[in-house]
DNA sequence: TGTCTATCTAGATAGCAATCGAAGTAACGT
DNA sequence: ACGTTACTTCGATTGCTATCTAGATAGACA
């Protein structure tokens, strides 16, 4: 998914109107890639890594996993437009969109809303 | 899952430190529960429906699902902690938690944070 | 009591997704 | 050129999940 449409979709929220099958669809492809704990796991990896970013190799060493493995769950990450890629020399660098994680927060729990009492 | 649980797994954020297998696994739960179109909607229909709860007839009848397909999801988001459920006579009625949906925000992209021109 | 409505449970099926081993590509060092 | 290291792609397998039909439960109402 390009990252256009992910911040498209963020463009709402859940609890002001109802989404439309078109938004819950975009939307529903993010949160998926989410659903994971080795992703949750690798998205935290590069985020708190040193300049933001990690080559795969760090990556891979954090878990039991095969490499093939760790690169499938990284290329979810990137389809979603969670994380980018770039080369440098032999290595691949991941680094987390912390824009479209915002926008996603958002959609969840509309910026000043919720106060910490509320909900059941 | 409990809704402790989850609210124990959302006392951390993805960038402040590398997640732990354990509260990976507590979020990729409640995430893998955002992570499906049909409940995504549902649960935006119930937060933006009069009075913050819906029957499930009314829930039922905005899809071309059947019944209990819309039971299946409406029981994963009470399993994720994300939607609780009361009984009013003939009628159940599904009510969001804003709590949950809030300390899930601030895992995504804690507080004071991310400015929107950050990222990639 | 019987019937109608609302909702859930059970069991089956079909498609998707996580994982692996093997093989492919590409940059680097010698 | 050659081997090595870093990473990806391919193909297969196995387990999970979304959906359905059929049937169960349970409240309202006559």
């Amino acid at each position: 998914m390009s990252k256009e449409l992910v911040l498209e979709a963020c463009e709402t929220s859940l609890a002001r109107e109802p989404l439309s099958a078109d938004q819950a669809g975009e939307l529903a492809r993010v949160f998926k890639a989410l659903g994971d704990p080795v992703r949750l796991r690798l998205l935290s990896l590069i985020a708190s890594h040193e300049g933001g970013e990690a080559c795969v190799c760090d990556l891979t060493d954090a878990f039991e996993l095969t490499g093939p493995t760790i690169s499938h769950h990284l290329k979810v990450l990137r389809e979603a437009g969670l994380v980018t890629s770039s080369k440098k020399g032999t290595w691949v660098m991941y680094k987390v969109d912390a824009k479209v994680l915002y926008r996603l927060s958002l959609v969840l729990a509309p910026g000043e809303a919720v106060p910490m009492g509320a909900g059941a």
